[in-house]
DNA sequence: AATCTCATTTTGTGATCACATTTTCGTAAA
DNA sequence: TTTACGAAAATGTGATCACAAAATGAGATT
């Protein structure tokens, strides 16, 4: 059973350590790096995180409530596999959860935000110029999550991250396989909309950046990324 | 630290104790058995259950994973409260996931499962007739839930549990304070956009649905009840 | 070459224990 | 009466172990 390998992820003083599995299995899932049908071990995730089982088996439940594992009736514990039907589920609902979080944003931001969120699109652009895959989509998530944490009350984050966590696996095969994720976005209309405070004109934007960007691959594509990685 | 009661729940045979202490504290805090801000401990519902930490602790995590339960810096386990403000986000995200989810289920719902949904809400009004309140409650979820898988490639039915589990609270608050939970429904009407195919009728009848029961409390009311409970 | 059998290994499950931190509560001082 | 203090109890954390079920793989059979 070979352990897939985990990108490395900071580790704050005092945090406990299934917090810890939790945050960097997490993080590997959402950033690509393990492939649908992928089957994990407790004890090998332990070894690699040098922890002992009990941690690392209480962020795998954890990451099964979530939807970014499942626990086969065999006791199996592997990453979910994705079908052209469930990835079109998945867009349509990002796009559902996400246009709501932007319009029950837009009244919450401030100036100063709207700045921030500006910047992070820059640093998107550099990262693909730099050609640093991963950097690109972490600073493209950062974008939409700096929008949508702007309501203070907010419950639809963990919502949200939940189907970002269900496309990571096919996103990292999407990754390996097609150079440009990001040719059109749709970043700069929504700021300006942002800035007009127009909720109607940010929801456009941002589905039409899910429709356009992920969102763009339709059946075919998604059944032969599959193939590829098969 | 007084553990609060826990209603039975039928266990599978086979069903493991960390998925049955999942289960059954899942199904406490949906129906309301929980109030915001109570704190249950590790050991406490361990010996509830008659079972050990390790599964009980498990099943606390995942609780915390779709919001039910939360763990704060001190390390104490509790029952999230609920602000008005965060009220009116939960009800509002609920009708923007259930609408979706209506909507994207039409399709695939059959003559037989439209009958079979008809017959849960006969079901309902049997039982507040009866005036047992958390059968209601769970006839009402079992009815909406019906639609909503209908849809076999369904991703958000979790989703929408995770915002019921944050609703159950204050839901079992209400309960205790308020006779009448369901005076108006539109169910039937929701039936009926259900027969004729109608997806945005379905979608319109389910939003009215909710904004008109639970929804229906506005920010004065909710306050009143947290005031109450407290 | 393909299939079956069975012993070995791997793996998830759940109970237990030691440890550090937090909470609780009785007592004393202000 | 209120506040401060400190010992005792309670609690979350994480490692370890025994157990049962599942997966694996070598060797025999067809």
């Amino acid at each position: 059973m070979k352990t897939p390998s985990l990108p490395l992820l900071d580790r704050p003083e005092g945090m406990t350590t299934h917090d810890y599995a939790f945050a960097r299995l997490r993080q590997a899932i959402m950033v690509g790096s393990f492939r649908p049908g992928t089957s994990v071990t407790i004890r090998g995730l332990a070894e690699a995180l040098e922890s002992s089982p009990t941690p690392v088996r209480e962020a795998l439940r954890q990451l099964t409530s979530i939807g970014a594992l499942q626990f086969l009736e065999n006791r199996r514990i592997v990453v979910p596999r994705i079908t052209p039907a469930r990835f079109e589920e998945l867009i349509s609902l990002r796009i559902a959860l996400e246009s709501h979080a932007a319009r029950r944003a837009v009244a919450h931001l401030t100036e100063r935000q709207i700045e921030r969120i500006s910047a992070i699109d820059d640093s998107i652009e550099d990262e693909i110029l730099r050609g640093d895959q991963v950097a690109a989509l972490i600073a493209n998530q950062a974008f939409h999550r700096t929008i949508y944490t702007a309501n203070p009350d907010q419950i639809v984050m963990p919502l949200i991250e939940s189907v970002w966590l269900q496309l990571g696996p096919i996103l990292g095969i999407a990754m390996e396989h097609v150079s440009e994720l990001y040719v059109v976005d749709r970043h700069r209309e929504a700021i300006d909309a942002l800035r007009r405070r127009d909720e109607d004109a940010v929801a456009d934007a941002i589905a039409a950046d899910i429709r356009e960007g992920i969102g763009g691959f339709d059946q075919q594509a998604v059944a032969r990324l599959l193939k590829l990685a098969a």
